[in-house]
DNA sequence: GATGAATGAGTCTTCATTCAT
DNA sequence: AATGAATGAAGACTCATTCAT
């Protein structure tokens, strides 16, 4: 299952005017964003952007369309690769930050605009993706409480939900923070495997 | 410092509305709510609205001005308490949840419309609030870390940034979940201080 | 001829109002002052105006209206006179240059929002009113040119428009100026009767 | 010194509309006119002047900027011809009176909405200008004195605030008069160097 | 491919007025 | 006499979209 467009005359232009869209998505949020402003950002009239997309909709659609494809195929390829629990989600963890930094207009428009796309009809596959990512961190997590390399006292439904937001929040960041990604995804791998409190064997 | 308001001629009414208009703004965000619709749910017509209201604004004002007051609270009691950092960071874990959980309205709208509120000038004190709470959470994990109840590698800014948004998230649930709150806290708390590896010491 | 009012409850509330509402039209022009400026400016509320009034335009009547007569009868007062022309139309200016200064408000009014008042029906005695101030100039300075005491070539219908507007102007001045009304009144008939122009006598 | 506008895409509907609103402006006042008026006038509908306008102050804005430009140019060349302060004046009264005939609707706007322009921030160059029309007359009338052709007991700016609005309103008659401009002129300069008084030298 | 003009439904807001209490 | 709540019509402005050129 792989989320499909319609029709793609691949052109620079277009390309561009996607580019210039998210841009702007990521920085005032989808709604809040006019068809107006992003013509006026590749430089044409705001009826001229017609031509190129059938609606403001389908700019939207094309970019959270290719963010989650290439989300869903670090899932895949984390879960194919046949680990244990914990470097599945550590490789999920690794993987999906790249993708994120390099999608992070789809992101802000999760955050910001769920409320619109997450109850659309035509952006369905969003909520069908979602659920993958949770089953696909509950059977990680299931799995390694059996193994006993995870806490016993576990809730793994609990568990996802209180992390899933953090999941997508380290790619937000960019010009703001004076972090690496790297350093960004140690800290966050830190705290899910081990919390931020010292182990009691160094204080022994 | 404590957020303040101009004038509230308390009626009845008022609050109401104030009540309705939040329950749409979080389930559609404040800018995609329209007066109307607020109007329509007090069972007014939306011209009359401004009988009780300067401006739509000012009902978002109001709502966001009460959140933040009592969360500011919260956190301002738990630091002068005078605990040890642990304690202090779950005095505030467990006092602002209950706080958050009767303001869904407010967290929802500072979610879906930071973009907005981030940066109109009338919305500074949210601003402000933020670098407090961010302050609170930084100084006690760099006593944390140097009296050695933390793990000495952590980075208070980043870890900080990481928690941020998950402190709020708790409280979006209500319905949807079938944990109860205090299921939802003690789970966080555990997945704060300890991460959700087994510990070793069992495996020994 | 003389313009009558319906009702009028006299009471001290009623005139204060009255009184209050003239100043904001004059200030900001009838149409621009609301009537919650007024109940303001009169500490009730705008509801409550209408247990004195039936309407806003009954308020701007009422001064209107007093304003009127009172002009009306500095006019005919100075043709009963039965002085010549020139002494009936100083006396007309010295006359009406006081009553003007007593209602301020509704000459505003009638400057400012003359396009409301003279085309509404209610307001019809205005044009009546301003038709006879016109005949009565008109028939003094035929009177004059035919006695020989103003110029020959002198066109007494062109004249008064040329005048008219200026008539009601030294009244508009009040605070702005450092000039008495005498002083004003003197400098305008200095200029009505002989112009600007040094007396060529002098040169001789 | 010249008032500058912004940006003026030259356009056939453009001028169309910034003409016909100017018509309306004059009728019923600016503020009394709405957008949809103007847009029906233009056979359009009201959203539509958006195309071609940022706002209704804006159509005001450029009417009264087009209209002061004229006059301060008409008042500067008159000055710089260097005549005798009798001939400017009298210049002045000539030229501005032929600009004053293309621009009705721009008077009629200053003289029905002066509280509004008068006190906007955006419209300061309406106060700027009559500063200098009122500097330019207090200096004529000033020279005259001094060189003996004007009245010595002339107080040049008590003059200019009586000349001031008699100075715009013969443009304001069009239609309603059955007099030519060049009668009015006449008229007006008959009236303000010599008064309607009858010469006394022909009565000997 | 793009322009420029226009649409039409909708947004927040204002305000004179009404009326039960 | 006054309040406080509400009305309803109107006002300026926004914006995604369409379409002839």
């Amino acid at each position: 299952m792989t989320v499909t467009r319609k029709s793609k005359p691949d052109s620079a232009r277009r390309d561009d005017v996607v580019r210039l869209a998210g841009q702007l998505f990521a920085q005032k949020g989808y709604r809040a964003t006019t068809v107006r402003e992003i013509a006026d950002a590749a430089g044409i009239l705001s009826g001229s952007l017609y031509h190129h997309f059938d609606s403001k909709e389908s700019i939207g659609d094309e970019i959270l369309t290719s963010f989650l494809n290439e989300i869903l195929a670090d899932y895949r390829a984390a879960v194919a690769s046949g680990g244990d629990p914990r470097s599945v989600l550590e490789q999920i963890v690794r993987t999906t930050s790249t993708t994120l930094a390099r999608h992070r207009a789809a992101l802000s428009m999760l955050q910001n605009d769920w409320s619109y796309f997450g109850s659309h009809p035509r952006f369905g596959y969003l909520r069908k993706a979602l659920r993958e990512f949770e089953q696909t961190w509950i059977s990680q997590l299931e799995r390694g409480v059996a193994e006993g390399v995870f806490r016993a006292d576990l809730d793994p439904r609990l568990t996802y939900r209180l992390l899933r937001d953090v999941l997508w929040i380290p790619a937000a960041w960019h010009r703001s923070s004076s972090y690496t990604t790297a350093q960004v995804v140690d800290a966050f791998l830190a705290l899910l495997f081990d919390g931020i409190t010292a182990p009691r064997s160094l204080s022994r």
